[in-house]
DNA sequence: GATGGGCCTAAGCAAGCGCTTAGTCAATGA
DNA sequence: TCATTGACTAAGCGCTTGCTTAGGCCCATC
């Protein structure tokens, strides 16, 4: 005898079924090659259903961006949080960014190739949040140069080793010859190399 | 009095006004996101004035990726063939990769970033080139692990030396903390880390 | 000094865009 | 029983899109 809660659940899938296509419109042909008839029908529903769930197009975009930045940003952060050594912590960084990238490249092409799409609010919002990405990884590894137990530059390191997590959304398919946790384990280790990490 | 030639070089330097406003608008925002008015706009003309140089806006990003292709595997094939050492082989391609995609980061962006808007057709042709792209680079590391001055598995180096130089399209600008000559240093050495190289 | 050809644009066309309006319909609570 | 609510859609509004058309202008040539 719940059957508002009923309504509300039909309305919330269906909301969450809009969300969804426009996640996989979105990474397929981009922001502004998508159109909201697209997302709608993708859905199973009238083009103007999309109005009665969501505010806008770009709304949709914020909350997948937004969505997806504060993911990654948990899983820096569980990662830093994890261990006090510096090693277990990067090795656990790449492979969780990794393996979340991989498996997740669909939603991770959105959330890192259509940033430019997002409302100047919007944008700066999410540039916050990826800072934050920015700071705890090079924290990680200025740790393990004073340590002793890294041997690089802080700054390109960082760079390259979030470069080469954001990249597997541009390049990975199911088809790739890795799974999402053999390419994670892969990456951990050619992280290790970047870093210099003391074998 | 060359008065054709005057004629000709006036009308083309119109049309390489509108290639290069072209470029920067893609990369800017998209190539759905940019419309041909904006382009003719950016190169003072007028909106019908695209139509005198150009085919269409689809012919316009094919020209640009395809020319940045072309560019691309010239340098990977002229770095494979300047030196029988692998190791030098890696070097002068990471190094022109990677200053390459620095220096011409707007038109990279658009080189890397907009494959899915271009004709069934078109988009076929620029595969094959990327895929050459990928031979060589893994030629270069197969024949250092064959002469035992890399170890590593090449498909993932390959994998991830491509990646960290095409991403830099993404987030490299001129207020980076490093010129385009000082970043492929850096990533060249990174390179030879990945790899395992023989120190 | 008329002619022909190439660069360029004003105007506009058909189609598609994001989003709104006005209303239908089924389920709910009084 | 009946008014209310909320999910949903048909129709369409105002605007923008890629691209075309028709014609003006400049200039080398005859």
């Amino acid at each position: 005898m719940v059957p508002v809660t009923d309504h509300v659940k039909g309305a919330e899938a269906t909301r969450a079924r809009l969300l969804e296509a426009a996640v996989q419109a979105f990474s397929a042909k981009g922001f502004h090659g998508t159109t909201t008839r697209d997302i709608a029908a993708a859905a199973g529903m009238s083009p103007a259903a999309l109005y009665v769930h969501h505010r806008s197009k770009e709304e949709l975009l914020h909350l997948i961006s937004l969505t997806g930045h504060v993911e990654t940003l948990g899983l820096v952060h569980t990662a830093r949080t994890s261990s006090d050594d510096p090693v277990q912590q990067l090795l656990q960084v790449v492979r969780g960014f990794v393996e979340h990238h991989a498996r997740g490249h669909i939603g991770a092409r959105v959330v890192n190739y259509e940033l430019s799409a997002l409302s100047p609010d919007h944008l700066a919002e999410i540039q916050t949040l990826r800072h934050q990405i920015d700071v705890e990884v090079r924290a990680i590894l200025t740790d393990g140069v004073r340590a002793e137990v890294f041997d690089v530059d802080v700054k390109i390191a960082a760079t390259a080793i979030l470069s080469l997590g954001i990249d597997i959304a541009r390049w990975y398919s199911p088809d790739a010859p890795w799974t999402p946790a053999e390419l994670a384990d892969h990456y951990a280790e050619l992280a290790l190399r970047i870093v210099g990490a003391r074998t």
